[in-house]
Order: C-alpha cells, then sequence, then structure tokens
DNA sequence: AGTCATTTTGACCAAATGGTCAGGTTCGTG
DNA sequence: CACGAACCTGACCATTTGGTCAAAATGACT
C-alpha cells in the first residue's frame, strides 16, 4: 500500500492520459471541434482510437477536459489587486504573465481562441460568469488609479482586452508571425523583446510612469 | 444584347453565388476548413448542396475563393506610406482604417484567424511574401520616424503586430467581449470608444504627438 | 414558338465520422 | 501463482462526409 490514488489513477492511466491530452489539444487548437477527429487526436498521441476512447469517454468530454485544463492555467495566473498597489508594477506583472502563459501553452491559448471563434459554446457561462466578474473587479481598481492621476483616464475594460490581444497574438497568429518574421520559431530573445515593447508602450500610452510618479 | 458579362455571370449566378459566398464565410470562420461541412453551408445559404456544389466546384475551391475575397478587402485597405506623411496621421488612419476593416466584416476576420490558427496551409505563400513584403516597407518609415525623433525607437514589426491583434480582437474574440461586456452587440458608440481607446494609447504609446511635434 | 445553355435536384457512392462491444492481455496485490 | 481490476483493440454500426451524375426544369434570346 502506497499511495491512496484515487481509483482512476493508475500508473498506465498516468502515462496514457497527458499523451492523449497533449494530443487533442493540438489536433482542437488547429482545427476547431469539429474538425476535429478523434482517429487524428488518436494517431497523433500513438495509439488505437479505441484506446483514446476507452480513456476519455467521448470526444466532448475530453474537449471539456481540455478547456477545463486551460481555464485552470489562466486562473491561476489571475491574482487580485489593490488599489494601494503600484499601477506601474501591476501592469507590467500582468502583460508579463499573460505572455508567459502565451509562450508555455501556445496549444492551449489557441484552443480557447478556437472555442470563442465558434462563439464560445461551452465556455459562455465561463465568460459571463467567472471571468466577467474578474474582469469588473480590476477594472474598477483601474477606474481608481485614474480617478486618484496614477493613470490616464481610459476605459479599463478597453485596456484589458488590449492586453489580452496583444499577448494571445502571439500564440494564435504564430504561423502569421513566422511567416512575415520568416523564422522557424520564436525565441527567448524574440519574447523578451516583445514583452518588453509592450510594457513599455502599454504603460506609457495610459499614462502609467515606472517607478513611483515622475 | 446589354452587357458582355463574363460567360458565367448570368442573373441566376449574380444572386445565388453571393448569398453561398457569405453563407460560406460564417460556417468557415466558425468551424475552420475542416469543420465546416457543405451540408451545412448549404443550409445556411437555403439551397440544396448539390446546387452549391454545382456553383463553387468543390469544397477547397469555395474556401479558396473566400480567402481571396479576403485578401482582396484587405489590400484594398493597404495604401502605401512615406517618411515624408505625419506620423500621427498615418497611425491613426492605419489603425482606424483596420478596426473598420473588422467591424464590417467581422465573419472575413474570423475566416482569417481560423486559417491562421490552422497554421496557414492556403496562406503561407501570401504571408512570406505580399504581407511580409508590406511589413517591412512600412516598418523601415517608421524606423526613420524614430531616427528623426518623430516616434520612440520602438520595433516596427512588434508595433504593427500590436495593431492587428488589438483590432482583430474585436472580431475574432466577439464572443467573449459580448459575454465580459454582458451586450448582444457592439454598436456605434462602442467601436468609437474602442477606436478611440486604441489610437490614443497606441499612438502615445510610441511617444508620437498628434498635430505637429510637441 | 423553338432552341440551346444554364440551373436544379434527388439518388447515389466510397470514405470517414463518433461510438460500442466482446474478448483478449497485462497489472497490481495477496 | 491466483484473481480481480485495469487496460487494450479489432470488428462492427449508423450516420455524415465531399463529390458525381443524369434527368428534369427554367432561362434567355431569336
Amino acid at each position: 500500500m502506497t499511495t491512496p490514488l484515487p481509483p482512476d489513477a493508475t500508473r498506465t492511466r498516468l502515462r496514457n492520459e497527458p499523451r492523449i491530452l497533449d494530443a487533442a489539444e493540438n489536433v482542437f487548437a488547429r482545427h476547431g471541434y469539429r474538425g476535429a477527429s478523434v482517429q487524428a487526436i488518436a494517431e497523433a498521441a500513438g495509439l488505437p482510437k479505441s484506446n483514446v476512447l476507452y480513456y476519455v469517454g467521448s470526444k466532448r468530454k475530453l474537449y471539456v477536459a481540455l478547456l477545463e485544463r486551460m481555464m485552470s492555467r489562466w486562473n491561476a495566473m489571475l491574482d487580485d489587486i489593490s488599489v494601494e498597489d503600484d499601477p506601474a508594477e501591476v501592469l507590467e506583472a500582468f502583460i508579463r504573465s499573460k505572455m508567459t502563459l502565451t509562450r508555455t501553452h501556445p496549444e492551449g491559448s489557441r484552443l480557447f481562441a478556437a472555442e470563442v471563434l465558434q462563439g464560445a459554446p461551452f465556455l459562455q457561462e465561463y465568460l459571463r460568469g467567472e471571468l466577467r466578474d474578474w474582469v469588473r473587479q480590476r477594472a474598477r481598481v483601474f477606474e481608481q488609479w485614474s480617478e486618484r492621476g496614477l493613470m490616464d483616464p481610459v476605459d479599463p475594460v478597453w485596456l484589458i482586452f488590449l492586453i489580452w490581444s496583444a499577448t494571445q497574438h502571439y500564440a494564435d497568429f504564430e504561423a502569421q508571425v513566422l511567416g512575415i518574421t520568416d523564422r522557424e520559431r520564436l525565441d527567448d530573445a524574440d519574447y523578451r523583446s516583445v514583452t518588453d515593447f509592450l510594457c513599455r508602450v502599454i504603460l506609457k500610452g495610459c499614462g502609467v510612469t515606472p517607478r513611483g510618479p515622475q
């Protein structure tokens, strides 16, 4: 008797399930829910189709599991902020952590994008619930900063969308970015360069000065 | 003998083809190339499947035609610029026209997004050719502006991506934007607000001052 | 009215789809 | 080694897929 693992966490399962999830994330991200075939996922995972279905139950359940995995990564990134915090630090941390998520999980980012492109049939609830609340809370803080003259009076929701879109872009439009910049992939230096650029332009753009006022 | 229309431009065709294209744009945008079915397109167009295939030849040809239509809209937006132009005017016009494209053709924007998400299998050539050249040309001008002190020395390619992503977002992530802002759709005022926000933040962010230096 | 091109459509096809299942193999533990 | 649970998988199923075709209906023009 070692660890009283949950009933469905045997060694084999622990080896195969992640393989399947990772393979599926790629396929769903590229082709969307409808366009992804269980066969293609199975091939990408190096397993027979029946085996994949044995583990995940159904295509639908697999897709939902992937969205949940991605949302939990996303939530792990979102820490609370208060009016007392330094706007420059918070905004910069926000941009950097979003960029890190994009970079470490590009397939997950693309999966999310594909889901939203479809009209977010599986994520409506999340968007109109948790995420909306989170945005409202942040937006309130931004507004208070504006009132206190710590940043320009910009619309806080549009600002959040700006940060999301600008970072998300490097996952979702990777093919375009690589095509235009004539690269095989973006390396550390590129990501640092992009992130610094975004921090600089966005902070300055909404009148936030790093390191205390003026 | 009225107009010597091209051989395949009869009245009926002129009525049905656009219907099919518009229906297809929506379906491809939501579900990607693989996920879209000719049947679904036919239903959206209100025609039998065989009739759709009669007009467009094949699913592939239809998809390519749509991408071409979208690229021609895109190209129509891209006018040349020179070092002599006013940075503020050019950047603002750039943001505004990109936003207008997003707004007037959200399905087309989403179609493009879905194509790039897939890895841009049909658009590789365009991205690595025409579009890359266009970006390089603009980037050169931005750099010259920087050298002349008309704007901060920011990476011009990242700047172009920033503008693309920030505007594109309102088409591709429409479902998210509507979910979070709790709206049915964005109206004129919303778009004006977003566009003004983006112009303000981005211009200021890269040190471009509207109306002559200082 | 007649004639020819265009359009319309259901029937049909082979291939692929998501999913089931029975019967096997392997694994962990006593 | 024994034995139950977990795992594996080819055969199979109904449905949907993109695409063809032939035969009928409609259109345009003299």
